[in-house]
DNA sequence: AACTGTTCCAACCGCTGCCTG
DNA sequence: CCAGGCAGCGGTTGGAACAGT
């Protein structure tokens, strides 16, 4: 990685999708750029650059501030990596219990759910759902165990990690499953909707909030009586498990 | 030691919406 | 109203690092 990669006129014009002007843009704003990952002198530069000129416009900027990178590579950076601020590391338990909450809430609108975790990016947020989270949580329907800490968001040693892989499934991972609700007890506890109903309006890719879902019922309206009997899933666990489990008195 | 498989995340790509002339 | 430029967003990918065989 970090070699300098220059995009090749024929292999712009093939994309063939663009036009004659477009193309000749992105021709003139390819041609030789960096790409891959950044070198601690290109942080330097651009660090530096923005401290002293602020951010005016990311296509001009690079150049000014002596970078062969694209504005967009440029914003990217500055964005996820070297604001000020930004949080690096595992995300608290705290941390997670927020993304799952804003998720179910709002889909993966990330930049929303990023806004609400001083520190933390969109990219790394999403990151963190699409490995730590969505895995665990949703396509485990057809498991039967919950491999709890990872769902919290607890960084596993790598003494966990080996025995989680040398063994099919721990005992002492394992969270027991609670009293399964039907339809009329999910609606008399307050919950939105049971399980069921929600699992088959989940959409894990969608940026779209799930449907006909009333914004004061999210979990952030729930009672904490709900909130405690949710918590008692393990933790703070989600539809997806929730459902995993029906699925499996089910048959 | 060498190879293969898996995980994770930084970075890229393409699309969309906003703003301006 | 329209077209072009730009910033921002979310989905996807590439490859480094690590684990397993």
């Amino acid at each position: 990685m970090g070699a300098v990669w220059c995009f090749k006129r024929e292999e712009v014009k093939r994309r063939n999708r663009f036009s004659r002007s477009e193309t000749m843009r992105r021709i003139s704003q390819n041609l030789c750029l960096k790409r891959g990952t950044w070198s601690p002198d290109e942080d330097h530069k651009l660090r530096a650059y923005i401290k002293r000129h602020g951010i005016w416009n990311w296509n001009e900027m690079p150049q000014a501030a002596g970078l062969l990178r694209s504005g967009k590579s440029c914003r990217l950076r500055w964005m996820n990596y070297l604001r000020p601020n930004i949080k690096r590391g595992n995300f608290s338990k705290e941390e997670v219990r927020t993304i799952i909450k804003l998720h179910e809430k709002l889909g993966n609108r990330w930049s929303a759910i990023a806004a609400k975790l001083p520190g933390r990016t969109d990219n790394e947020i999403k990151n963190h759902w699409n490995t730590h989270l969505k895995g665990r949580l949703y396509s485990n329907i057809s498991n039967t165990a919950v491999l709890a800490p990872k769902v919290q968001g607890v960084p596993i040693s790598k003494e966990e990690s080996k025995k989680r892989k040398s063994s099919d499934i721990d005992a002492s991972l394992l969270i027991t499953a609670p009293k399964i609700l039907n339809s009329e007890e999910y609606s008399s506890k307050g919950f939105p909707m049971s399980p069921i109903q929600s699992a088959s309006n989940f959409s894990s890719s969608s940026s779209t909030p799930v449907s006909d879902f009333n914004e004061n019922q999210t979990w952030s309206g729930l009672e904490e009586e709900n909130l405690g009997l949710l918590e008692s899933f393990g933790e703070f666990s989600l539809w997806g498990s929730h459902f995993q489990w029906k699925v499996k008195c089910a048959r």
